[in-house]
DNA sequence: TATGGATCCATA
DNA sequence: TATGGATCCATA
């Protein structure tokens, strides 16, 4: 998968001056880079027949896998980041006790990510997190895969509210990712049977 | 209906002694003694049987009723508020051009419920509106209406992030709103076919 | 029970 | 196409 756009809602105090930023961000690019589709074939390649006809589930598991892999905590991660308590985030990086960052896949529907960055802006103002990083489709991608799922495009708006929160420490980013390629030849990513889905 | 608790989650500049939040107020509180269930007997009363089984799409009407009947303008609100490109809010009470009270009866997913007081922080910080109101169910409520509906609890943790926001002037309220009683002799609250019901 | 999510609806 | 919503799922 590839990235088309990267926006710092909130940069403050030269995070991506560190160390511990750089290593991150680089597994993070190479995480999204892993994503392919189908699984296995080393390029994401998406089905652009129907509307709104893939599932969008499956996608992130490469990304998860390789984070995994080079020693983020995925899934399951502790319910208290400095006192902020919380559901999970889908990845933790720290190389100490007290510097992380946090790693949001948003496949969820759009107002799931007004969520996801307000946990994370929460975990920035305790100093929970040092960096949270929110990855969401492209506007391109939007009329191939469930429909509502979270985007760049309905989250523009919003970019000045969170930019008003003072985190005297930390990065908000956003990144928007998109297919390799279009390919009718490949199969539709499957849906699972939540929401609204038929049984 | 009734309201169980009233937070203010932002308050500056003393809007409450204001002569229109005190008319805005009044409605909204006049709004929400107005939900009754079944429509028509004067009182809300909701019947308990089986887990999330009433669905929430008719609860707001009576309440929307009203505050047409006190000159609030319903649903096609202007889809710009002094620059805020958002989309409606439930209703608007405006006495002059420039002070606006916002309304939202969030039985969404409580992701939405994010998205709503984003929104309304939005408008505040451009000053298109001197107060936002966002109603929510009580946490009695959940269990026997949809599943994943906004509601208060899931909210509180994010009371802290909202409070950091800078606002010159302006009033964020959230109110939990209860069934008046429960009565299993009356009618469950019909479900739509949208998100994941079956059809 | 709690919590992030995934899915499709309705209307403009 | 755009946007707020309504509904049920999966897992801890």
């Amino acid at each position: 998968m590839k990235i088309v756009e990267v926006v710092d809602v909130i940069e403050s105090s030269d995070i991506t001056g560190s160390s511990l930023w750089k290593r991150g961000w680089k597994d993070i690019e190479d995480s999204i880079h892993a994503i392919d589709w189908p699984h296995g074939s080393g390029t994401f390649s998406l089905n652009p027949e129907g509307k709104h006809a893939n599932g969008v589930k499956p996608i992130k598991e490469p990304a998860l896998n390789l984070l995994k892999d080079r020693g983020w905590k995925v899934e399951s991660l502790p319910s208290e980041l400095s006192g902020v308590k919380m559901g999970n985030l889908d990845a933790l990086y720290s190389s100490s006790e007290i510097e992380n960052i946090g790693f949001e896949w948003e496949t969820g529907n759009i107002s799931s990510s007004h969520r996801a960055i307000n946990k994370m802006l929460h975990a920035l103002l305790k100093g929970g997190l040092i960096a949270g990083v929110l990855v969401v489709p492209s506007q391109a991608m939007r009329r191939y895969i469930t429909d509502r799922v979270g985007n760049i495009t309905e989250l523009r708006e919003y970019f000045y509210v969170w930019s008003q929160v003072s985190i005297r420490k930390g990065l908000l980013r956003i990144v928007a990712v998109e297919y390799d390629q279009l390919d009718r030849s490949v199969p539709l990513i499957p849906k699972g049977t939540d929401g609204r889905a038929r049984r």
